[in-house]
DNA sequence: GTGCTGACAGATATGGAAATCTGTCAGCAC
DNA sequence: GTGCTGACAGATTTCCATATCTGTCAGCAC
């Protein structure tokens, strides 16, 4: 960002600051390019469009923020231990954002609203790490679902409330703990109903 | 709306049909009080503000987009059945709602999420019937929870993906309905888990 | 008295001229 | 040649004067 050629890399970090700084709404490519102190055209040299620049961002936060996930749909241990441990960092990852910084979660939903392209591949990646721990689950006789696949998603459309940032508002509610739990409860008793 | 004097009704028939036709964002008082040929005056007599009288139109609409299920709770048969007929329903109305009309359909979401005590109530009507539901179902012994009213907020929230008018957008996709089959599945199977 | 009107003050919305932004590209500097 | 600049056209946003709206209330009509 500083020393020798502008790399994308710059360019991102410059991004992210904006965004941060002015919002979804009123960051523009020449405020990134004027936080380079470079002209508007060089950012051009390194995304396409203000598009492509914003769907990298997105990407790059969606990775960053999820990244312990991964890490608990490879570990060892009951299958339905881990599909709630994976629950409750999924929903502790989104909340302690939307709470912290409540204008940067709104910035970052505003992003994902229109990349929606990104946020999908997203997603697709976490249901297949739920995919991951319920066949794995299935093959230790914990669950029954004869389609992990569907069942992941299930689960994942389930707890939606807890993870789409659409709900957001209600995270900080006093009753949203609890309503997660709940839902958690009912959701790990569905997937191992009628193990034989 | 024609003969006699103004009734409060006769002023939340003619605010749905500005509502239908300018919109949440640009229908006014004025609008409704031309509608009816009478001066905008004579609308405060009947609601105190614009937003009583819309909250009272966001309340009708509610009542009556949900007239179906609480049949369904109140009839006989197995608890299971009834909490799948009556997700099913909800579903349905909303789905039909939603893809039917879509402006009108965002009209009320917008009216929904500004007058959100209403929806509180309303939400607090349906859960209601689920825990009745349940509870039959605990006492025939279908079911497990030992917290109706809890599994009832359980699965309402585990729905919310099938009822929330934010998540409006996907209900025309192709996977949505094979999803919410799969999310029911899983929903009945937790309720069921666990009974002796 | 009952029901309605219409003028009013302050708040909010609208529309169109002016400013800024996006994306391109010929050309400068090294 | 490589990396960057800055002017440009067309699209979008901003700004602010004007118009409309909300909520009130004194008074008219019946």
């Amino acid at each position: 960002m500083v020393e020798g050629s502008l790399t994308s890399e710059d360019v991102l970090e410059a991004t992210e600051l904006v965004l941060r700084r002015y919002g979804p709404a009123k960051a523009t490519v020449v405020d990134v390019a004027r936080a380079l102190k470079v002209s508007h055209g060089s950012v051009y040299r390194h995304f396409p469009s203000k598009a492509a620049l914003r769907e990298a961002v997105t990407r790059r936060w969606l990775d960053r923020a999820h990244a312990r996930l991964a890490g608990i749909a490879e570990a060892d241990g009951p299958a339905a231990d881990r599909i709630r441990e994976w629950l409750v960092a999924l929903f502790e990852a989104k909340r302690r954002k939307a709470l912290d910084d409540p204008e940067l979660f709104a910035t970052y939903s505003v992003l994902g609203r229109e990349s929606s392209t990104v946020v999908d591949e997203h997603v697709h990646g976490l249901v297949d790490q739920l995919r991951t721990i319920i066949e794995q689950g299935v093959a230790a006789g914990e669950f029954a679902a004869d389609d992990p696949e569907r069942a992941a998603g299930a689960v994942f459309a389930a707890t939606a409330r807890f993870h789409d940032p659409v709900h957001a508002s209600s995270w900080a509610h006093d009753g949203a703990q609890r309503e997660f739990e709940a839902v958690c409860e009912l959701v790990l008793a569905g997937l191992g109903a009628g193990r034989r």
